[in-house]
DNA sequence: AATAAAATTACTCATTTGGGTAATTGTAAA
DNA sequence: TTTACAATTACCCAAATGAGTAATTTTATT
């Protein structure tokens, strides 16, 4: 028997869904949540098997009670059901720790297979959704507009070096390092050395 | 009539999918390559719907093949086929351009189902698969020495904004931002924003 | 209800960093 | 061979950052 809980506002939709899960053969549904807050509050006790998330509650977000779970609760297994499909809600989601993602508009059987897939160690999305994760893995290799030079003081700035470390580790002076690093930020349109290990990181200069 | 081409250097896996793929209604599959340098001469001028591409090739990679094929046809749909689930011939594939992941165990009508899923904008993958590319995403929260908020912080001074900017964005005042700071550098045993990012990033701290 | 941890605000002071400007030398392409 | 760019050094000034210290309010947890 698979114990599943729900954590969703709408309470047709609460109430619907975890009818047809009790109604499904091997699956129950006894503890369903219109909040974070109190789904945070008795989840650490019933201990389901797996959670089925929305993300736009009231109060707390269905992401900071991912967070919050998945670091009381590091084996839970949470599947994200909700409308939104943006970059920030799916790859939040998982950072925090979801192991599935589903749309609202699913079907409610793929919902039971995704449920027992979860279970068998993987990770069902919508299709949709499987295609924004996996087109973030892509590569834009496009060419660095950076000398060779710039883009070795770029890995150091990268690693955290202060000037003074990087001018000794080239051996040429600080004024140097200075003079490359602003190069590297008007090449980069950047203005900090924050934002120039995020471009270098996200578009793969180093 | 969905147009499908392999490149498989197995015989018989070859003519075996390719035959079933032609016995189906709506599939069509007539040129198949036992090597990658047969399919890079002959696919740009077939162009396929779909390749359904094995890994391990004689002579060039799949995942060379991969990424000859996406460089000169950057729309074309390559879905991997292959027993390697290892983390590097996932990554790499992905990177240079699949957009589906399937190990050779995989059901017959499966396949059939995921080729309509990938020319439907979709992405699928095998069950085993799909957990892998999920759980990159994880961070490694839970083993985390940081508080929630001190995170938030964290991923903020990651992505290169200044005090002032992170104060605002968390509606707190500058020096809560930098009280957090301080606490995180103590945390971490850094003395600077550039190896905190360092570690951030290593140990998927955001 | 008591305790602990996290989040919040504030103040100083020294150091680091970012931006502007200028100039010399070597190398490689036009 | 001239031109362009990379690499190098230097100085000044303002803004951002890092470190020390202290204290209050929230929020869990026991």
């Amino acid at each position: 028997m698979i114990d599943v809980a729900i954590v969703e506002d709408n309470t047709e939709v609460r109430e619907t869904l975890a009818l047809f899960i009790n109604e499904s053969d091997g699956f129950n549904c006894e503890n369903v949540y219109s909040d974070c807050e109190s789904a945070l509050a008795k989840i650490p006790e019933t201990l389901p098997d797996v959670v089925l998330m929305d993300l736009g509650l009231p109060g707390k977000s269905g992401i900071e009670g991912i967070q919050i779970l998945k670091r009381k609760l590091p084996n839970l297994d949470i599947i994200v059901l909700t409308i939104q499909e943006d970059d920030e809600s799916v790859f939040e989601s998982l950072r925090y720790g979801a192991c599935g993602y589903l749309l609202k508009n699913t079907d409610p059987n793929k919902i039971l297979t995704s449920i027992k897939e979860v279970l068998d160690g993987g990770s069902p999305m919508s299709s949709a959704i499987a295609r924004k994760v996996i087109s973030s893995f892509h590569t834009n290799d496009h060419e660095s507009p950076l000398s060779i030079r710039e883009t070795e003081v770029l890995k150091k700035l990268c690693e955290g070096q202060n000037y003074k470390v990087i001018a000794d580790s080239l051996f040429v002076s600080g004024n140097t390092v200075r003079m490359h690093i602003k190069n590297i930020y008007k090449k980069l349109h950047v203005h900090s050395r924050g934002e120039a290990v995020k471009k270098a990181i996200e578009d793969r200069l180093i």
